[in-house]
DNA sequence: TATTGTTATACTCTATAACTATA
DNA sequence: TATAGTTATAGAGTATAACAATA
């Protein structure tokens, strides 16, 4: 029996919390996705990949680790599932030949389509009680707020937990 | 070498994913305050349960875990952390003897006044570029965002991951 | 000497199943 | 029979450390 005050469906004290509800947003649409993204055979992080890769000539997997926020270690893999399914190929950077030039393929192309009109389904969901305006609003937020942590991100890189 | 086209920083194809920046947001405010918190010895878990007892006579164990997205079994170390620390008190509720009413201490009190102070400085901190009249549009789109997701959570539960 | 990518291993965290007590 | 809470265990996911190739 949830007493005392509530707002929004929550105890007052949880929905006061400044970015909770943000951060259960965030939540929510990455778990809606992973449902939606199972009839196509991959994960959330394999959609982002290709999205990257989908307009960039090439990344290496360290740039992709930084993006994504996930330890280089998991890259290998990730890119390996894309690579066996013909999503994407690997080459040696001749500049540097340490690092491994992912590029995306046609088919991966096509992937990347058909998963980002169902990652559209799902913002248009779960984004639905807000206005194009508020909408547009919180999107052009999160870019600005977001700014300096990828520039920060790209010299002093965090990883997950 | 990031070639192609950037935005706000990320691969443009990345940041275009709706709601990828937003995840990431609540990622980063979640990492920063579990840094902040740890001088006073609790995870981001403990204090979100004080904010949400500060504001209801008693909850469930099981009514917090739903808003938490936790599942039960966590509940029970998580109260047990705290009750150890004398932050909150168990008692079984007369009217189902099967529940536990939770309950804050005066001592949890303190703590979780300290604990949301800690929150509201990252909250300020990492929505600086936004003026006080996009913070506030964003925070409110937030609550219309989740309020139809946790009328359908009290009811059908699901957990993380 | 430092960095990219790789592999194998250890660790952390979470979910699962089984149990007690209450309903 | 179903539910709240508890416990122990198994499983998933991740980070750590060590290595090869290259800078």
């Amino acid at each position: 029996m949830a007493e005392g005050s509530m707002r929004d469906g929550l105890p007052e004290g949880l929905a006061s919390v400044t970015g909770f509800q943000l951060s259960k947003c965030g939540w929510w649409l990455e778990q809606r996705l992973e449902e939606e993204l199972k009839p196509l055979g991959i994960r959330v992080r394999h959609f982002l990949v290709l999205a990257m890769l989908s307009t960039s000539e090439t990344l290496s997997q360290q740039e992709m680790a930084g993006y994504l926020l996930l330890d280089p270690t998991l890259m290998v893999g990730l890119i390996d599932d894309l690579e066996t399914r013909g999503l994407c190929e690997r080459t040696r950077d001749p500049r540097d030949r340490r690092r491994h030039s992912v590029r995306i393929t046609e088919d991966g192309r096509d992937l990347h389509d058909r998963a980002r009109a169902l990652a559209d389904e799902v913002g248009a969901d779960v984004f639905g009680p807000l206005s194009s305006d508020e909408l547009r609003t919180v999107v052009k937020a999160m870019g600005r707020v977001m700014e300096p942590f990828w520039a920060e991100q790209m010299i002093r890189p965090r990883r997950k937990r």
